[in-house]
RNA sequence: GUCCGGUUAGCUCAGCUGGUAGAGCGCUACAUUGACAUUGUAGAGGUCACAAGUUCAAGUCUUGUACCGGACACCA
């Protein structure tokens, strides 16, 4: 009985017809939900577990060129897993990405001509709500968009009152544990933002800066910053410098400074470079991470010449009120007609600290913080690597991690913003002894008030992986836990990846994850980084518009090997829309060929048709290999390569005379082979084409589909 | 300063455990009522930066050279 080909076929492929349509299928079918899988029986409840948690993206923007890397890869691996019959959670988030968020939503207030200061905690708290609660819809209908097939009833927001709750209690058992501490250290502060940073919350911009040599006494100091010095009392040069032999340790002198004579104190410490400059250096501790550790060093007293704001403090004297970038042109003049003024280097370039996310200079100040100690979490995070228990993919990102790991700091984890999980410490004051606790509740007594600040958004998305799981007794957490696979990008080597290894551990004593994947950037077609003032921009959302959101997948995939950045261009999505449509084709020729089969006859196979199926079988044990081992690209390209290279190529051209011949058995024989050819090729294309392998599978008939929807169909063997 | 990379077709890049090289775009020719104009087919184009070594065999492993680049750190 011949089936007619259907109708659908006779038009090219086109994307938008379909796409909503099957996302919706897949959603309603419930399948994204490893409960449900088993529940329906498509999962043995007994199977084996595969788990991969989205990064959080961030609740305040859309999806970029980055996230579909992110998104594509992880959808793929979850998409082979769950057809190869495992119990498979892609569990999807966002993050409230405290700071980041606060400054974008800053800025639109800076728009409207309002301010953040002034209004009150709760009422900037709902409004900042408010506009995340919007983009966050907005980015989970783009991750929809692009196919990717995580469990929707898990989505977890970083802000969810369990979640809070629970990092909370993180940072109690912490603080009892003694791995967090108050401490007054130097920490870098942005004025305008008016919050702390930790490191990695800043980078460096070389600035050219005017380099001054002042007459301090019998020294000549060099600096950048004059508008610091008039307190320094210090003045510090190497114990072997010959230059300065005459003085000693702690000798004090009588020096004229800005605002006229006072008292300064040598000190003869190894920090000094009898390099630079003239091998004197006054020191500020309030203002300078290095002068601090010298102050502490040394105990000496310390006093704050800066205020919060950028602006000068009373100690400036006549400047005082000044705004720093103001005063200092003003502060060399006055140097300058005293005499004091030795040489102006103009060419100088200084390493200038910026806040990352809002380009701000950073000024160090000193400030009671928060600390996290990190050596012991340092060491578990060597120690996991070490031991094997986590593997990184790529070698080289493991050095990265090793060599921060070996080379970390204290972590600052207050922040002095609203938008974000508030730090549950309390404070009080009796008989005029501060007295300091962490609790979740407020402690019992008298006058408590619990801190005004918020956590470091990176204490939260740290425990990402245990917090979305629901540690400890959740069922979620017994099943998925440790997670799978880590795939994320390589800029959080050292950013976001430590934290949740170091929380993982210390929380459940397990590593968070067995292997981590880390991608690179995605660049545009000359290989630069792509950036809004460039006009270089590709949004994954667009491109799936113009060329449908499977050629978008692939252009992200192949010739994207784990760990290194890769250009992208519209001319290579268009190349796999070109094999979209390929697909549909090979389909409808296949389908038209097999339309008179018999399903239920037994072939008798040529030679020729052995070798075909034994070359299917071949390839996808190369295919599924690959992507165990994690090489999508190479698998990407090999099923491509498949496809059309042999599967159209030449499988089909050689085909139709047999179909169209005498020899009744051998049609059939061939047609039971292109059936398979299809059905194989469609399986082990739709991890990374989902979309158009599943509007043809929805068109085969019923016999040769193992399940209706190819999401959940069987991955097929590789041996025949 | 510290730590990492890269050098393969005209361009941008793949190439897993060593077996004489691939993709996209570009270029050339042919093909349009028989799956495919949202094109297809065929083809040209590479001493895999250089040198030495290991090996039966090196784009692939080792060492060195040259030239590009990245990350981190540094505000005296």
């Amino acid at each position: 009985m011949k089936q007619e080909v259907p109708e659908i076929f006779l038009k090219p492929y086109d994307s938008k017809e379909h796409e909503e349509k099957l996302y919706q299928m897949w959603e309603a079918s419930g399948f994204f939900n490893p409960d449900i899988c088993v529940e329906k029986g498509v999962t043995k409840p007994d199977a084996e577990a595969f788990s991969i948690i989205m990064p959080p993206p961030n609740a305040n923007g859309r999806l970029h060129a980055g996230h579909g890397t992110d998104m594509t890869l992880k959808d793929i691996m979850t998409r082979f897993h769950r057809m190869q019959g495992k119990k498979t959670l892609f569990l999807p988030g966002s993050d409230h990405a405290g700071f980041e968020t606060q400054g974008v939503f800053e800025k639109k207030l800076q728009k409207e001509g309002r301010s953040r200061f002034g209004m009150d905690r709760e009422e900037l708290y709902q409004e900042i709500w408010d506009f995340v609660q919007e983009n966050k819809g907005a980015m989970e209908s783009d991750l929809r968009a692009l196919g990717v097939s995580c469990d929707w009833s898990r989505n977890t927001f970083t802000l969810d009152p369990e979640i809070v709750t629970k990092v909370q209690e993180t940072f109690v058992k912490m603080y009892e544990d003694g791995l967090i501490y108050r401490g007054r250290r130097s920490i870098h502060w942005n004025p305008k933002f008016q919050t702390s940073l930790s490191d990695i919350e800043t980078m460096f911009e070389d600035r050219k800066t005017p380099f001054y040599y002042f007459k301090y006494g019998p020294f000549t100091i060099g600096t950048v910053r004059p508008e610091t010095k008039f307190s320094d009392k210090y003045v510090v040069v190497h114990p072997n410098d010959k230059r300065y032999v005459e003085y000693e340790h702690m000798q004090e002198l009588e020096v004229e400074w800005i605002n006229g004579p006072i008292k300064a104190t040598v000190i003869k410490d190894e920090a000094a470079d009898m390099e630079k400059g003239s091998g004197a250096m006054t020191i500020t501790p309030w203002h300078s991470a290095v002068d601090f550790e010298l102050a502490q060093k040394y105990n000496l007293p310390m006093e704050q010449i800066i205020d919060w704001n950028g602006k000068l403090l009373p100690v400036a004297g006549e400047f005082a009120g000044m705004n720093i970038t103001v005063a200092r042109e003003k502060i060399v003049e006055k140097l300058k007609e005293k005499g004091l003024l030795v040489e102006v280097d103009e060419d100088y370039v200084n390493a200038v600290r910026l806040c990352e996310r809002t380009g701000v200079v950073v000024e160090p100040q000193v400030k009671d913080q928060w600390f996290v100690k990190m050596d012991s979490f340092a060491q578990s995070v060597l120690d996991q690597l070490a031991s094997g228990e986590t593997n990184i993919l790529t070698t080289t990102h493991e050095k990265t991690l090793r060599h921060w790991m070996n080379n970390s700091q204290d972590w600052n984890i207050s922040r002095q913003i609203v938008w974000g999980i508030r730090i549950p410490a309390w404070f009080r004051t009796i008989d005029g002894k501060e007295e300091m606790t962490a609790s979740l509740t407020e402690p019992a007594g008298e006058g408590w008030m619990q801190d005004e600040d918020t956590f470091d958004t990176w204490f939260s998305s740290g425990q990402w992986p245990v917090l979305t799981l629901r540690y400890p007794d959740h069922q979620d957490f017994k099943t998925f836990y440790p997670t799978s696979v880590m795939e994320t990008g390589a800029d959080l080597v050292f950013k976001w990846v430590p934290r949740m290894m170091m929380f993982g551990k210390y929380l459940t004593g397990k590593a968070p994850f067995k292997t981590i994947y880390f991608h690179g950037m995605v660049l545009d077609k000359h290989g630069k980084k792509m950036s809004k003032s460039k006009g270089n921009v590709l949004s994954p959302i667009k491109l799936g518009e113009e060329f449908g959101t499977d050629a978008t997948r692939m252009a992200f995939v192949v010739a994207n090997p784990p760990g290194a950045d890769m250009p992208l261009s519209e001319d290579k999505v268009r190349a796999y829309k070109k094999f979209a449509n390929k697909i549909w084709n090979i389909s409808r020729f296949t389908l038209d060929s097999v339309s008179d089969m018999s399903h239920d006859s037994e072939p008798s196979y040529s030679q020729r048709d052995t070798e075909i199926l034994a070359s299917l079988a071949d390839n996808t044990k190369e295919i599924t290999e690959d992507i165990e081992k994690f090489r999508l690209h190479l698998a990407a390209e090999k099923i491509y390569h498949y496809i059309w290279h042999e599967l159209a190529d030449k499988i089909l051209e050689e085909s139709k005379e047999v179909i169209n011949g005498e020899d009744v058995a051998a049609k059939l024989a061939r047609q039971h082979v292109l059936k398979e050819c299809l059905v194989t090729s469609l399986k082990l294309l739709h991890p990374f084409m989902p979309y158009v392998t599943e509007a043809v599978w929805q068109e085969l008939p019923k016999e040769i589909r193992d399940r209706d929807i190819l999401m959940v169909a069987q991955w097929p063997k590789s041996s025949s």
